[in-house]
DNA sequence: TTGAAAGCGTTACCAG
DNA sequence: CTGGTAACGCTTTCAA
């Protein structure tokens, strides 16, 4: 007569709870429930019912340790003040839920790494890791090495080992090179980002260079430190120079810093992307630079594509641990927007309403 | 002779395999690694020394299937597009592994959320979980109240039910009246976060009314949607206004916003923070708010406080789910910055060595 | 101070 | 088509 006595909580559904109420074994709830195809519709129809009325969710603690995939992954996050990451973080968390993959965080900024944060990685079983900071921290590199825990750089180059998705940044820097030179500029500035970021300096080369080689040399260099007021403080120490000496193209190597820049001109009244003022160029192509007020020109990183292929090599390498190390690149979009001007518009650009020059790279 | 065929991937170490390289039973291990007094310190050290050698991790599946705690936590991040958001991510990551506790992302941004990862908070046994977007989404919120999982809101006000910690936004938009009137300030404007906010919301009813108490009435109120881009908007309506009948006192909800009502300011020439020019003050203290060129004057909201609060209120409702809901509510601080001035000083405030005025709230 | 055994919820394998 | 059983790695009685 009397009931269990723990139904003060009432203990969640399992198998063997649903199989006693559907009258057969948990081997059949199992399998009815994950679409085995050998089971009768009947009792199908009538253990899903069941489950949907008690609102049964399989235990993922119990299959992960019978020697499945958690279906976790760890995620060690960049400095959140730089925009990019933000919305990187929103892609990967709708990307990896689409993938049916979670991600557990197991850092954010940058600080240093816990002991036994570093410990998650195995305790929980994670499949494997996703690092997009800047800075790899050693230890975690050192942990998914020794334990075969797969792990993919997103946003990070990967000079000696390793696999990586990331966007040309050279190339990127190159073509906007090529843009400001077709576009009539002559005085060029770079604002440069965190020193040992590969990203940063591979963007930075990659402009120098191109600008070298058409003959062009780079006026002035700031360090920008890839924060948004490293960029303020480069454009308020443009904005102070004589309209003469004044450089009339500034590339910001990451928008958040271009954004800066841009605040700091106007702030100090040079027009940004018109005649007779600077035009600012930056990297990412994050969506806040992108509207108003900014409308940046810039190099728009395939944030849907990088994301994707990141997840696709972690996942593919989960399923085969001894798949080779790969890099993939992928090229960013020139974007032009309104904060740079062609010599000889009144305004803006051929976005804009302006037809002149090309855009092609120049022999 | 042969040794054992698995040894492609070297299977990692459990309580089992160390306990048969120790020559003792897995509970002495078990025990030992975990600190039970009955061990003698022999055994001890010999089990340590070959745990730390072997690189073994507990398993924390298993641990959990035992029917202990997870020490997984469920987050649902607001738009990041804010930036209190990320400066709360990257607190709430390292709080929570002081505490051992791990965060398991299940959603960021504005979108809505799928079934399945709704349904991942049950799946994989998440202690409780913490909700800092502004809209409480329903599912997760019916899903935790149905299962008994503890939910705590951050930076969030629980009107109906629930457990919470926030910042009294009413009193700080009351704080920031008052200063402003003190300081001599006559036409004061309201820039407005996103309708359904409530943070927002209170934010600016405590802001209105206490100019109302005091026999000010509000100049002029825009919408800023909760974004720096709006912000911008703002401010840029304001500098188009003629002197005489621009607001001298611009609140801003959110520090995003008020630093785009600065930018948009200081574009059209308005001095920001000086005599002649508009006071802009913002809500949250946000690093980048805090530090040059903004230097905002705004209330810091005790964001250590206020992500540890929330903290031990959930765990303490992981151990004891019978706990009552509570609502924590914490003040912030007024920060005086640089963006806004007091009426007979050259520039400033008393942080920047104007002596006059007072700051206590009007009799 | 240590060991043996049971059991957490699931899946896979082998019978029927 | 369905059921029984073993096993995953750990903690926790209960015995020794």
């Amino acid at each position: 007569m009397d009931l269990p006595a723990s139904r003060l909580r009432p203990a969640r559904a399992t198998l063997l709870s649903l199989a006693g109420a559907a009258g057969v074994s948990a081997s059949t709830v199992s399998r009815a429930l994950r679409g085995d195809g050998r089971i009768s519709p009947t009792t199908r129809k009538r253990i899903e019912a069941l489950a949907a009325e008690t609102g049964y969710a399989p235990n993922a603690m119990a299959r992960t340790l019978l020697g499945g995939r958690s279906g976790l992954i760890g995620l060690v996050l960049g400095p959140m003040h730089n925009p990019f990451y933000p919305d990187l973080l929103e892609e990967l968390v709708a990307q990896a839920a689409e993938r049916g993959q979670r991600l557990v965080i197991l850092h954010a900024g940058e600080g240093s790494m816990e002991d036994r944060t570093a410990q998650a990685l195995l305790q929980y079983q994670l499949d494997g890791c996703i690092v997009t900071s800047a800075v790899l921290p050693s230890r975690i590199a050192a942990i998914c090495r020794e334990n075969a825990v797969p792990l993919v750089m997103v946003n990070r180059v990967a000079r000696e080992h390793g696999t990586a998705v990331y966007c040309d940044n050279v190339e990127g820097g190159a073509r906007l090179a090529d843009w400001l030179i077709d576009a009539g500029h002559q005085r060029h500035a770079v604002v440069g980002g965190h020193v040992d970021t590969s990203t940063s300096l591979d963007r930075e080369r990659g402009f120098v260079a191109r600008l070298a080689e058409r003959g062009h040399a780079l006026a002035v260099r700031f360090d920008g430190g890839s924060t948004r007021q490293g960029g303020w403080a480069a454009g308020t120490q443009v904005a102070t120079m004589s309209p003469g000496k004044r450089p009339d193209a500034i590339f910001a190597v990451s928008d958040g810093m271009a954004m800066g820049v841009i605040d700091a001109l106007r702030a100090n009244s040079v027009p940004v992307g018109e005649a007779g003022g600077v035009s600012v160029v930056g990297f990412d192509g994050v969506a806040a630079a992108l509207k108003p007020p900014y409308e940046l020109t810039t190099i728009v990183q395939p944030l849907q594509s990088v994301v994707g292929r990141g997840l696709d090599l972690l996942l593919a390498r989960v399923e085969d641990p001894a798949a080779p190390d790969e890099v993939v690149m992928l090229r960013g979009t020139l974007h032009l927007g309104r904060s740079a001007w062609r010599y000889g518009c009144a305004r803006g650009n051929r976005a804009y309403g302006c037809a002149a020059g090309r855009s092609a790279r120049h022999p």
